[in-house]
DNA sequence: AATGAATGAGTATTCATTCAT
DNA sequence: GATGAATGAATACTCATTCAT
């Protein structure tokens, strides 16, 4: 686009978007990360526009020019965490090099680490997501029902393949898929125990744990000494 | 009435309460299961107190004789769920004969069958479980936090024992208490892909399932072809 | 009714409403009357449900016992001084001895008369009325719609009558009928001149004339020397 | 650009506005229509500034160039419209040879032939002109106000001449031109009964019963067969 | 004790108007 | 001049809570 600044050949290959769409796009992403913050804060129902508009520093109507609703707000921030979901998921099994486990060591990793980092977003959305039963919002959830289901379906990828060379016993892949699922999901109800962001190393040790008691089980044997606490 | 208040002071023998206090306790009691009813069906947010009123076939001023808000009203519930849990931890742990693998079969199978008559208290129970963290509500919530701890503490014990004779991998047992309370919690998130009720030949597949795993793990080795799926 | 009480034979004709909804009924009326001074005083748009809560010396909630929105009771306004058009065109058109100028005469006359008690009235549904072509609203106004057209069909009969026997000129009747309307309706927009309520004789002049136009015409010919002016 | 603008003062020959006034004009006469077209489809309050704006191609801020507000934009509309109704009257009454009748017929026919090419114009003027009374828009409706009158007054003329020969029966000939106007506009209440545009001869069917029987009345006699229903 | 009518604080949303670009 | 993003006052409606009966 805009041929007319040839000279510099750069920095233009991706504009496509205009400085007023740009700073749109900005602004909207403000608005977005004001209500992320409160409903995080306080839930869904607890947060007015006016705190949204307050903590994006914008008027009320201003939001209503990004978002149609209340309600559109907060699927957006539903569906951008599904759809991060999924991305997270996707690119460590299909990146990680190795078997199932060594697929799964990153999944967990970048999950907890992302969740870790968005730990507030997850909160949000997990303190709402029960309503999904709930006949009138059913069909606005899709996206994040179709996400959870598309993760799943993702980490029973490798753990078919070993099923089939029998490194991996007989369940059902799906299932085994949602349990590890439930299982990293565990280390995010430990944190309303204990406030403190955690460091690097703690995340790494609760993947190991994970990962080996989901490979391994706790039972017998002799096992690494320092960690196993 | 009340034939029973003749002269005779024998009544006192049991109750300790008076037939106003029983009388009252039940109606407590009625009101207390249709707020119930109506927060899992509807959340906590959605469900007005005229239709709890409704629901208990009681005016809406009189539930305020009862309890003193609608929010106390919620918190009794989450609190009975707390006590429950706890309850069925300890029965099923201490009850049960044998090691830690049995006491985790009975507890998984009778939390799950638990969860399940009141699957929906456990759906409201989580959706709102998440303001946890939200600075206003931290204390009100005393109660269910604690009643988790002590479900854990419960269900480390066995671990810890285990663990000392080396039948048990060494981690530390309140982690893995809690863990595999996340695995059983996964059946859950089951739940919203398939609305069917279960049969008992479900939760019990299912709780095979989960304790294999979380005792002997994922890898390898010949298994029960039948289960295996 | 109320058969228990027997004795007094009097006055339990009627009652079938306990005190209850008799009350009920007073204080809906009492809100109803509120609301219509003030759309009449500054429109419906202009009419906000505080005023119209305070008009009527009740909290805002209140109200929306007694009418389910703005709009319903705006609605109700309208729907019931079309009923009582319809009613006092059949009133005045039937019980009218005598020919069709006999029965328009009594008609006009208790139409001005009332649109004169209730000409506020009158306006703010005229002020309203004209949205009827409006498509939102089309089916909302149905009731009102049909009161004219009854209406109309009510003066009509008699018109019909005159027109076989030759004593009418052979119009279309419901043309005749809603032209009348109209020339009624004329003394209304004079009102907007001069405030002062105007006194019964005031009513009988415009009455003896418009009567006297609609069926005689202002052509030629000695002609009534007191009301001709 | 602009060509014309050469050295010559030629151009300031005719129109006594620069080029800059004209297109001024032009604009705002683009912006009215714009809202007069609006304001009839929809209403005076459901009908927003963006709405225009968008309809007659502007920037919303632009309409602020040409009008202080979006009530004073709607009082240009009435208060046109006052403008070309008197316009009517003066001209069918002054220029239509003959007497009362012939004057008459031919306003009539002017005025529902305006009316119905801008009827939704006429639409919209009556659905808010009865604020009148309305304490707080009294003095804005001026100009209306004094039209109607002005339009009546310039009726009033040919009858009272009428009067005077004794042609027409002594009435005071304001209110008879009042009555009148009221009869023409019967012919607008009848068209929400059917949408579909009127053809010519409707027109002229209507104007020569309304004028017939304002003139003769509807009582008796032999009757032009053909238009008579 | 039981009731439910009355209450009004609280909220999402709209839209005329302003003003920086 | 033209624009439209930003604004926030304004408003219909909800619902937990109170209190007179």
């Amino acid at each position: 686009m805009d041929t007319t600044r040839v000279k510099s050949n750069v920095r233009l290959a991706w504009p496509l978007l205009s400085r007023k769409e740009r700073e749109k796009n900005i602004r909207q992403r403000e608005i977005f990360l004001a209500a992320r913050e409160l409903f995080v804060l306080k839930g869904y129902h607890n947060t007015t526009l006016e705190e949204i508009a307050q903590q994006a520093d914008f008027g009320k109507g201003t939001i209503y020019n990004y978002f149609k609703s209340k309600e559109e707000l907060f699927l957006g921030i539903i569906n951008e965490l599904a759809a991060e979901m999924v991305e997270l998921a996707r690119t460590s099994i299909k990146t990680t090099p190795g078997g199932a486990r060594e697929k799964f060591r990153a999944y967990a990793a970048a999950n907890i680490a992302y969740l870790c980092e968005n730990s507030d977003l997850y909160q949000v959305v997990m303190r709402e997501i029960h309503r999904l039963d709930s006949v009138e919002h059913d069909n606005r959830f899709k996206a994040i029902k179709a996400g959870i289901k598309k993760v799943w379906a993702i980490l029973a990828e490798p753990l078919s393949a070993e099923i089939k060379t029998g490194k991996i016993k007989k369940y059902d892949p799906i299932k085994l898929a949602s349990l590890f699922d439930s299982m990293i999901r565990f280390y995010h109800f430990k944190r309303f125990r204990k406030k403190r962001r955690l460091r690097k190393s703690d995340i790494a040790e609760i993947v190991k744990m994970i990962v080996a008691v989901f490979f391994d089980g706790i039972s017998g044997g002799r096992q690494n000494k320092r960690t196993g606490r």
